[in-house]
DNA sequence: TACTTCACTGCAAAGGTTTGCACAAAGATC
DNA sequence: GATCTTTGTGCAAACCTTTGCAGTGAAGTA
């Protein structure tokens, strides 16, 4: 019933090793004889069988894609575009679910590893140490978390945190809470350090509030922390959080952004359409994705894997490209952030910041920020 | 370098096929052996090649799941269930999207059917002969969409629509506007048939605008239809449709539900956080990715494939499981809605509707509404 | 004892494709 | 006209696993 490559050559009159040839490197056989068997194949309905191709090549022409939370709404966008684009090099996605568990996290690579050429993981939760491990077991490319070794797309959250904590000095805050993120997370502590750094310097005090979980139940639940605390301006690790906050403080009673401003991160759909509309740091989670397929497929091209000649050159060859990348945030000012009790004072440590951010048209279409990449690549 | 089943029979003493059956069949090896081989196995730290397995069974364990857009909030509780599901039984999946592109549907089925066990189909936009022809191509599974002859998981829309008209219609509304979705919807037609009939029952009048996009940007675009249209109620085809009709409706001075009662469908977890807090139909959608897998996979270890033997057997029970699933909805009375014009007087066409919808506890747990089946299957 | 039954294991074919090598014919070079 | 390249094709092994069949020995039955 189904029809193979052996179908097709029987039917043009050709070798199986000419068909395959003819879909594998076209390149090698005639031209009149390429387009009769192409021909043959479309009338037959062929469809390569991607188990024996994989079976033989060792390349299944899959990858995965391990996330914490599909229903967190900042991942779907990079779900998307790391699986538009992976399509379009000729490859399709696994996706899967960790629930925010590194143990699930683990068991996954494991499961996935024999079944694809490499694997994105996004903001995962295991430790450093138990990624160069996975690492060793199949290709690995880790998405908001930085390791010695292993590529990375990164997003400068630190930046994210310096502009917001610099938009808030500005305004005139000087007491100010952080809604930390979960335990595990490489962007909650590069937050944590950033947005410490910058408070100092612009001569603000910093509270950290946390671990929370990454989602609005997280901010909700730190409301009345954040009213006890005293401060006139938090920053959340996320929009959920921050959204969760707002929920959260109107319950209380209290204003934002008249008595409390609120700033998020990552700029999901959602941040536009809150009441006030939520001043955030955008996150290029869809540029995350496409560099992060890229950089995987580069490397499931350059390595060799099982092809039976070529022995040698993969055994000397076993560098690896360990380029990181680190994309550009963005602070987006709306409506949830107001001058504080201190406005108009100068900051004590205040320095001439370089161009302040700029207020975006609202509405307007939600440009991802360029890519900019650091040094592609190290020695080998 | 890579482990297989031959280098955990060297180690452990005995034929390949023995270890083999230790994975595959457990039952026809001697227990000893069992364990010698398993702890060999473990040893090594071998794994199944899923390719060269698919290769001879004829099955991959993998599932393909094609969404319109992942980045509709609406998909990923389908998507995450989905996946956990099919992960407990062992099957992985590739999820697809399409930017609710038809054309991009079937390419993708395509693209899917050598490489997967059999295809969830959700919310497709293509035309029902396509479905169908495609259905003979590989084991499908369509979520939100009535196909004679082939297993559907369907949500009750159309009770979803008669609740919410009714709700509309005992708050004192007789002007309805219908927010209609995409063409090719099966969702969108129930819709605006099952509206039309309980608004001509409650003596109601139902406009009807659309098609258009499901997207907040869909309802957004409509908010002066609405307005010009002189109703005093809208029911969206679902919950981004209706914020971005909040939005709009704001941005004209109209004040919700003040002068117009909005109504959504889906109950996504945004739908909880706009201000006024939206009055919608609540579907089940994590369990319309779970029952899916089911019956997906159900038809899967039903149907035997390539296996050698059973030919006949096979050849003859060519018959398909198509049963049809009716999950229930139900109506989440929030803020977004409130006594219309006519509150008060006894609607035309009113009938006592039976127990009315209650309101649900709003910070509550979002229940999923339990799973209600329809005749399980019909004759083959 | 001779036979059957049973539980377990080994043998070998099969699944669809890729690819190194060999081979043939045609063209190029001297 | 002989030799060398080049181009296109065929041959057959290899990838790893599953599975029908056959074979072994032990236990049960007559």
């Amino acid at each position: 019933m189904p029809v193979t490559i052996r179908d097709v050559a029987r039917a043009s009159g050709v070798h199986i090793s000419t068909v395959s040839r003819t879909f594998s490197a076209p390149h090698l056989v005639n031209p009149e004889t390429r387009v009769r068997v192409l021909a043959c194949a479309e009338d037959l309905g062929y469809r390569p069988n991607r188990a024996a191709r994989a079976l033989i090549t060792g390349r299944t022409h899959n990858i995965g894609l391990i996330i914490a939370d599909i229903a967190n709404p900042f991942f779907p966008p990079l779900i998307k575009a790391a699986e538009s684009q992976a399509r379009h090099r000729d490859y399709h996605v696994f996706v899967a679910d960790t629930n925010e568990d590194a143990a699930a996290e683990e068991e996954l690579v494991h499961a996935l590893a024999k079944q694809v050429d490499g694997v994105l993981l996004c903001s995962p939760r295991m430790s450093n140490s138990l990624i160069e491990q996975l690492s060793r077991e199949v290709p690995l490319v880790v998405v908001n978390r930085q390791l010695a070794g292993l590529p990375c797309v990164l997003m400068d959250v630190g930046q994210g945190a310096r502009s917001a904590i610099e938009h808030l000095a500005r305004l005139g805050h000087r007491e100010i809470a952080l809604l930390a993120g979960p335990r595990g997370s490489w962007t909650s502590r590069e937050l944590r350090r950033a947005a410490g750094a910058a408070a100092r310097a612009a001569g603000a005090e910093l509270t950290v509030l946390g671990p929370n979980p990454p989602t609005e139940s997280g901010g909700l639940a730190q409301a009345e922390q954040v009213r006890r605390a005293g401060v006139t301006a938090v920053l959340a690790y996320n929009d959920l959080m921050a959204i969760g906050l707002l929920e959260g403080l109107d319950a209380l009673g209290v204003r934002v952004p008249q008595e409390i401003s609120v700033v998020g991160i990552d700029d999901i759909t959602l941040s536009r359409l809150t009441r006030p509309k939520l001043t955030t740091v955008a996150t290029p989670t869809a540029a995350a994705g496409r560099t992060a397929v890229d950089m995987l497929l580069q490397q499931d091209t350059e390595l060799p894997r099982t092809g039976r000649g070529s022995g040698a050159a993969a055994a000397v060859g076993a560098r690896r490209t360990t380029a990181q990348v680190m994309l550009q945030t963005e602070l987006v000012i709306r409506d949830s952030t107001a001058p504080g009790p201190y406005a108009g004072r100068d900051a004590p440590g205040a320095t001439a910041a370089g161009p302040g951010p700029h207020r975006r048209a609202d509405p307007g279409t939600p440009t991802v920020s360029p890519v900019t990449s650091s040094p592609p690549n190290a020695k080998e």
